[in-house]
DNA sequence: ATGCCTTATTTCATAAGA
């Protein structure tokens, strides 16, 4: 079994190479993040055409996350309890009288597929350390901490992928000085890493391809993927059943060359 | 200090990303 992990940056503008990527690594599932559209703008057809069950968690223009699966894709959940939604520097209480302002972002989505229950997470970005987004962050990351514990009572094996905006170690980004004081790097967003891990889910990190670190991640900007300077901030975190299941995990840098591509790597496990 | 590049949208400008 194959299971991989992608953040996509807008389906609909990476569909062409979304489309060309399954059918030449066939994954079996797959958990897209930032889709970047709404449920009935997924491109649904297009990807059932190569054999895959499609469920989708979307916003519109930001986040959005779905998952692929060509083996089942049962007990659909979007979201998951307890999940914070965004709040605003002050809290805005004002605001939280509006539904529409009070339903959490889409960032994340599960099912069981191929006897996995398997996550897509987008995790928020956190902007500035400090700020009312970098608190937003913690709270969300926590928040499916507690919901993952749930979770693992009645599955032991899952997998929790995709876009955790967090580097787990220094060596998880290119230069650790130019990160320093920034998000993505910061001692309590770690934490919140190890948090998770202390449910008992092993970080299955991949081979790189290149070079000695395993990037997912590096800036369109000024030549940040020919120079290598990136960031591992696209995770597989697995029960211990499934993480004794991986025979190979590697980047899939391949799919951040070329015309048009993502600013982020598939991640790619085989499963026995 | 800012943009570097790319995305979608309230598009010929802005917000967001990490």
């Amino acid at each position: 079994m194959r299971l991989a992990t992608w953040n996509v940056n807008s389906v609909k503008a990476r569909l062409p190479r979304l489309l060309d990527w399954l059918a030449e690594a066939k994954p079996d599932v797959v958990c897209l993040q930032e889709t970047k559209v709404g449920d009935a703008q997924f491109p649904a057809a297009e990807v059932e055409q190569l054999g895959y069950a499609v469920a989708a968690h979307g916003d519109g223009r930001w986040n959005g996350v779905a998952l692929l699966s060509a083996v089942g894709l049962d007990n659909v959940t979007r979201g998951f309890p307890g999940e914070p939604s965004y709040h605003g520097e002050t809290g805005e209480p004002a605001l939280l009288d509006v539904p529409e302002l009070r339903r959490p972002e889409a960032r994340a989505i599960g099912a069981e597929a191929g006897g996995i229950r398997v996550w897509s997470l987008y995790a928020p970005n956190g902007r500035v350390p400090g700020s009312a987004h970098y608190a937003y962050k913690l709270d969300w990351l926590a928040a499916f901490r507690a919901a993952l514990a749930a979770e693992l009572e009645r599955y032991p094996q899952l997998a929790a992928c995709g876009d955790f905006n967090v580097a787990p170690t220094d060596a998880d980004v290119w230069d650790p000085a130019v990160f320093a004081g920034s998000t993505h790097v910061t001692p309590p967003e770690r934490q919140a890493l190890a948090d998770l891990r202390a449910l008992g889910l092993a970080d299955v990190v991949p081979t790189p391809m290149k070079g000695p670190h395993p990037f997912t991640y590096w800036d369109y900007r000024a030549g940040m993927f020919a120079k290598n300077n990136g960031m591992r901030i696209d995770l597989v975190y697995a029960t211990e059943p499934v993480a004794a299941r991986v025979r190979s995990a590697y980047v899939d840098r391949e799919a951040r060359k070329g015309k048009g591509p993502s600013d982020h790597a598939p991640v790619v496990l085989d499963l026995s």
